[in-house]
DNA sequence: CTACTATTTAAGCACTTGCTTAAATAAGCA
DNA sequence: TGCTTATTTAAGCAAGTGCTTAAATAGTAG
């Protein structure tokens, strides 16, 4: 008699729908599951920061994004370490400072996303 | 004489480059809010595979989803309620059962998103 | 080697996320 | 009205996030 919420077998549905559905899932969901962690890191206004300043300055140093973005240094380091992690940025060293850069598949994804940010809200 | 991680002035850094990127970041940070807050939204395997169901199917229920993505069904309402407070889902009501459909504003953010999502990996 | 600069790493902690189960709404129908 | 179906809301909890401060690492220069 216990009514159970989980399971739900709808009167009005459509097979035939649910099982193009499952079909969809099993084709991208892997893919999905790639972009999705990408974007979780980009859905962060720190991170998506560094993208928009990295895409305009080509180069930056932890000390001055964290000068920029008004943070304190190892904040900012943290961020970079999950965005290098994801092989979203790449560093090259110059005497004792690490610069960042965007990889080439960041940029291409970037790209796609900056036409939603807009300098002015007209 | 303690020394102060947190502040950070580089001998070689670049006053011109460091105003710039302030610039750049006082235009922006709005809508780089706004947008981190949709891709955070975007950001996770469940509501990233919602997203690409409604894109392909129009509109479907709670409880469908539910049975698509094999979850439980009041963790998939609240990842649509989620969605439906930031206005990138709507839902319209069809005697008890209730259908989501993507609005115009998610619909064009996912569209540019889809070319990063690719059936097969070649 | 020592000291300084640039940066990362570690530990701790408040806050958020995403699930679970159980209970509450709401519409349709006998 | 009461029963069923469809869905949401609430409460609880384990796990994750993002900051903080303090300590560690690495290159540069004296």
């Amino acid at each position: 008699m216990a009514k159970d919420n989980n399971i739900c077998i709808r009167v009005d549905r459509s097979e035939e729908q649910i099982n193009r559905c499952k079909l969809i899932l099993a084709e991208i969901s892997t893919s999905v599951s790639d972009l999705s962690r990408t974007l979780n890191l980009a859905g962060n206004q720190v991170r998506l920061s560094v993208f928009m300043l990295l895409r305009e300055e080509t180069r930056l140093c932890v000390c001055d994004l964290s000068e920029v973005l008004e943070m304190k240094l190892p904040a900012v380091s943290q961020h970079l370490r999950k965005l290098k992690d994801a092989n979203l940025v790449e560093t090259e060293r110059e005497g004792s400072t690490i610069y960042y850069h965007l990889t080439d598949s960041a940029k291409s994804l970037i790209n796609a996303l900056f036409p939603f940010v807009r300098a002015d809200v007209s």
